[in-house]
Formats: structure tokens, C-alpha cells, sequence
DNA sequence: AGCGGCACTTGACGCAGATCAAATTTGCGC
DNA sequence: GCGCAAATTTGATCTGCGTCAAGTGCCGCT
């Protein structure tokens, strides 16, 4: 859909910024293959993790709010990427009613799941928190075709925790915790989710 | 911008929902008086509230990502509102590229505003969260032309309580906490608002 | 291989906010 | 205006998570 638009081949080391908070939005970014973060710089100078981005997804959206990035998002992997001038899109918008469809899809997603967050945050504790941000990562995995089960967290225990609004020492005594049922594998930042049913229920709400 | 594709005049009573989580998306809304709630049913029957709707803004918006709408929206006072059929929309965008930029304004503005209130409240604690509901209602208001400092709250305490992800005696004790360091007047749902700069500050981040 | 630093884990303790319970206010129908 | 049910406030207690502090293990560097 996108594809006659695209720029292909790009790619950024760990730790790069993809775009920053405040800057022209002249492209939309779709990540190919790594992860990154989706983050804003507080007041206080501290990092706010809004999200974080896997292979498929795309970067930047909220630009269409006023033509400016109002996030910054940065690599936490070796990361692939294409990159779509806003000018050409806006042209194709124009002729391609599919694109038109896809571009909305892409946003009312991306609106959806920002709301989801929120109230799947605002109620559980922070094992459920934590459990539903495992089960996500799986399933957004599972739909990339990678393992759901088998994978490695591409971030810190620290922005788990900003993220999800606890604490990093929480995110650890959750992970041990989970590791202690016998519903994980937990080795630094490998995963092995031994019973995703557990932390499915947990996560989506059933105490 | 919308004015031609519009169905002028409705209007409901309040507690009459709008749209249904699951429903065709059959038209995209704007609440022209009136308030109303956007909440989604948990699997436990209970109500988690996403936020809440004022004049000038949309409803439904999430249900580009499929064609459905993915939470309920019910009207908490009389509500006068227009609706634009999905049908003619797509119309429109086929013809007008300022409807265009316009529809992707309004999605990317409203993701912005859902992820930026998960930052907000993932980071504050309780009187923070409420300061901040309070500024941002107040700023909201002022936008419309309406009076940042005297308002009415059309819900009740619980549903400001699901909406920050606190309980409603939390809630009552930061307003009356407010109310005695002479930040507020509160007569029930009747707010005056005596000192903004001192909400505005603690409700984005100073302590 | 050995060292140093950083990411993570684990423990002890205190407090903000949840929970339970009761009193008070508000607003609506008659 | 009266009375009742619902909404809100206020109080007392309990608990999960944040905070501070001390390990432990992992990885890259020389």
C-alpha cells in the first residue's frame, strides 16, 4: 500500500534518535526490523515512556496533530526502517482511497491502544501491569511472526517502569515473582513465558 | 469544514449512549452542547472511564482502526450534536484535501492527548492527577469560550475516580484538601477555581 | 583471566491511598 | 416544603508500593 512511496534500506545503531519532540514532521517512519522508544522529556528532565515500537509499527503519528513530532523515539535495537516524505504522502492521499483507509486504521489503532493503556493501567496492581505488558508484547510478536513465548526485552527494567508507572525495583520483584509460580523463565533480559494463559488473565483483569 | 456533509440538530437526553462498543461505525460525531463520557465494559461488568467529551469535540474517532466503534459514549447532560455519515465522509475526503488534513488533525491531536494523560497520570500522585483533570477541564472550557474558573461538573466523583484510576474518597479528599488551602470553592459539583496557576503547576509536574 | 561499572535483585521500612464504615448533604419527586 | 435515595464527605484501619540501602551477577575492557 505504502510501498510506492517508500524509502527503503535505512537503518540506525541502539541509543540513535529517530525523531525528536518539536521538529517539522516531514516524514512517517514504519520499523522494519528492531524496537524503539517513544518517549517525552518532562519539565523535571526526566523521561516519560509513552511506548515502545516492534517490527511493523510505525513512528511519528502524532505529528498529524499540528505538523510538528511531539515525541521523541529512539532505537533500543539495531534498527530498520522506511521512511515516507510527508510530501509525497499527501499526494498519494489524493489518488489512493486504499492508502486513505489504511493511514486512518493506522491512527484509530494507535488512538485505540493509547485508551486501552490507560485504563488498563489506571485499574490493576502492579503484577497485572506488569503481566499485561508481557502479554502485549507477546501478541504484538505473535502477530509479526516471531515467538511469542521465547523473546528478549530490547529495554531496561527502568523504562518497563516508566511505562507502566511503577517503580524499577517493582518491575524486578514482579518478574521474580512471576518467575517463582513457575510462569516464567526470567534470565536478565530473556524471556520464556511458560504459562501465557496466567499472564494473560492476570493482565486483562481476572484476579 | 465539515458543514456540508452535516446532519444538524440532534440531540439526547442525558444517560442516552451514542454509540456502542462493537457497532458498525456508521457515522463520526461532534458534540456541539452538552457533555458526555467515553467508557468501555470490563469483562467484570465494571465501567472504566477513557475520558470525557465537550463541545467541539469528536466521538467515535477510534473506530477508524476497524471499522467499529471500540468504546461506548453516553451523553451526561443534554447533548446537542451533529453527525456526519461515514458514507458522505469518505466522499468529502475524496474531494477536499483541507477535510483531509483536518480528520488527521483531529486523530492525531486526540492520540497525543491520550498518551500525553497516560504520561500525566502514570507519574503523579493522587492531588497531582486531580489538579491536573481540573487544569485540563478548565483549559478545555476556555477553548470553547467558556469560563475557565466557574464550572459545573456534569459526572459524578466515581466516574472522575475510574478516569485517573483512583477511588471516589480520593478524589473528595483532594478536592476538599484544595478547598482548604484556598484553591477552590466547591458547592458539590459547582467548582470555582481560585487559584489555576497553583492547580495548573501541580497538575504538570511541580511539586 | 581479572577488574570495574552498570543493570538488576533483594531486603527493611514508611506512607499514600485503598478499603470499610458511618455521617452528612444534595437533589428529586410528590 | 417534606422525605427519601443517591451522592458526597469524613473517619479509621490496613496494605501495596515507593524509597533507601545493600548485595549479586553480567558484560565489556584492558
Amino acid at each position: 500500500m505504502l510501498e510506492a512511496a517508500v524509502e527503503r534500506g535505512r537503518q540506525v545503531l541502539p541509543g540513535v534518535t529517530l525523531v525528536r519532540a518539536g521538529e517539522p514532521m516531514a516524514a512517517l517512519f514504519v520499523v522494519r526490523s528492531g524496537s524503539a522508544k517513544r518517549y517525552s522529556v518532562t519539565l523535571e528532565g526526566t523521561e516519560q515512556v509513552h511506548g515502545f515500537i516492534l517490527p511493523g509499527e510505525a513512528v511519528g503519528l502524532e505529528g498529524f496533530a499540528g505538523g510538528r513530532y511531539l515525541c521523541e523515539v529512539s532505537a533500543l535495537e539495531a534498527l530498520h526502517y522506511c521512511r515516507v516524505p510527508m510530501r509525497k504522502l499527501e499526494q498519494l492521499l489524493e489518488r489512493l482511497p486504499g492508502l486513505r483507509r489504511e493511514i486512518l486504521r493506522l491512527l484509530g489503532q494507535a488512538l485505540d491502544e493509547a485508551q486501552r493503556l490507560h485504563g488498563e493501567l489506571a485499574q490493576r496492581d502492579a503484577r497485572g501491569r506488569v503481566a499485561h505488558f508481557l502479554a502485549d508484547l507477546s501478541e504484538r510478536l505473535a502477530r509479526r511472526g516471531l515467538s511469542p513465548t521465547e523473546f528478549r526485552l530490547s529495554m531496561n527494567r527502568a523504562d518497563i517502569a516508566s511505562h507502566l508507572g511503577l517503580t524499577l525495583e517493582t518491575i524486578s520483584r514482579a518478574l521474580s515473582a512471576f518467575k517463582r509460580e513457575g510462569w516464567l523463565r526470567v534470565r536478565a533480559r530473556d524471556i520464556s513465558v511458560l504459562r501465557p494463559e496466567a499472564l494473560a488473565a492476570l493482565g486483562s483483569g481476572c484476579a
